[in-house]
RNA sequence: GGAGUAGGCUAGGUUGUCGCGCACAGGUCAUCCUGUGUGAGGAAAGUCCGAGCUCCAUAGGGCAGGGUGCUGGGUAACACCCAGUGGGAGUGAUCCCAAGGAAAGUGCCACAGAAAGCAGACCGCCAGCUCUGCUGGUAAGGGUGAAAGGGUGAGGUAAGAGCUCACCAUUGCCUUCGGCGACGAAGGCAGAUCGGCAAACCCCACCUGGAGCAAGACCAAAUAGGGGAACAGAAGUGGCCCGCUUCGCCAGGAUUCCCGGGUUAGGUCGCUUGAGGUGCGGGGUAACUCGCAUCCCAGAUUAAUGACACCGCCGGUGGCGGGUUUGCGGACGACACGCCAUUGGUACAGAACUCGGCUUAUUGCCUGCUCCGGGU
RNA sequence: GGCGCCAUCGUCUAGGGGUUAGGAUAGGUGGUUCUCAGCCAUCAGACCGGGGUUCGAAUCCCCGUGGCGCUA
């Protein structure tokens, strides 16, 4: 049964590996965030999210960190294991939106460069 | 009912599902899994003040610089708080005030106006003369200005003027009374009545060394070749974290001994038990404080509190229900209330070493008081 | 996180208590030219917001807003 959780282990959290994603990775524009998508068969899979002083003050910029990350969490189960890296830099909209729609949006994008599983578990 | 004013409380809820940080326990003993507990604020914010704490020397003297400025109290401390005094705003409840000194000195008071700081003669008024004017006297009147050297009345005079007198206002001094004090009250004396600005320089009193947890201590790896301790220490030099100076402290050359030290992606500590919260009792008008009991209440570091559902709460729209509304009855309309449906909203905002304040942002409600309007 | 600095026409700036806030560029209008540039004339345009001190504040003081820099 795969696991919904979303530990430490499976985030971006040091400097270079940001500056490694964001350098080498593709840049997609989604109107409310922004993703940097770095595809490698050898990766582990791994995410990370950003959210700067141009969302807005700190209470926003958390509220719009955890919305990408809540929507990534819940597509996580359905994306391919392994190779692929990404970060999502968040925009000013990232904060009103639901979660739920910003994981629809996601899904079109995952889908577009290959990394969601065939076959649905669910 | 409306408008205002002061104070206080609150910061949607829970269970279910999924998820995150930390602590503890157990299993596995790299990793990871399971269970239990716990997990943002009144402003956590702005960083405007005050402290603790850390390092620089234990933070010294003088100057400069900076800050504070009615009185008494509270406090670890403050520019904060409480109680008062004086002044100002408002019909009032109530609110506001950097509120010491202008006879220590310097400076400034534009424009206008005759004159603006040892006052001053443009018009006017009065007197004189060599009479289309000039000279002298005069601050009662006009006009200017933010501000023109008290006000009213009488006497007085050539015309006038605190020039003189009475009363009133103001200021200073003295005495008495009240108050710890700021100050207040009463009486007397002095024609005294020659401004304002010190958030202009300044004077007086008091306070003030600097930097800040990215402080500071340690570990590991990489890189480069030095680093530390002891002895000695006159002068000179450098440093001691805005400046000058004095005093002081530390360092250097050589020798001897020892092997660790510096920098930087990273990690560990600092890191949460504290001027702490809650309850009861005492002291005080109050701020606050004392005693006893009891509790442990976030510690992240790409940075933990979220998502979904349901129920609340508030507003709009629609429907239904009973009710109120002119002397009576009825219809319509309006009004508030209850229920149902639907739709939108549910603030400001996120700990980062920790406290005490201030300021700003902001949700819903309660209580006291004041003014205005209406009814009985 | 901590510490510090700045704000004046669209832009760059002067002015540090006193007439209508000055200048340079950019802009509008008119003239010169066959036309454009240039030149000449002329016009419009600002003290970040709110309080306080003062007779009077862009200037002095306080509070806020926005922007920028330094620091491992």
């Amino acid at each position: 049964m795969p696991r919904e959780g979303l530990k430490k282990s499976e985030r971006i959290t040091n400097r270079f590996e940001y500056k490694e994603v964001i350098r080498e990775g593709r840049l997609i524009d989604r109107g409310a965030y922004k993703a940097f998508l770095l595809i490698r068969p050898d990766l582990d899979s791994s995410a990370g999210f950003i959210a700067g002083k141009a969302v807005g003050k700190a209470a926003k910029r958390n509220r719009a960190r955890r919305v990408l990350r809540e929507a990534y969490r819940r597509l996580k189960v359905r994306l391919e294991p392994g190779g692929f890296k990404v970060v999502f830099v968040a925009k000013q909209d990232a904060a009103r939106l639901k979660s739920t729609e910003i994981r629809l949006d996601m899904e079109e994008l995952f889908e577009r460069y290959g990394l969601l599983r065939k076959h649905d578990p669910c």
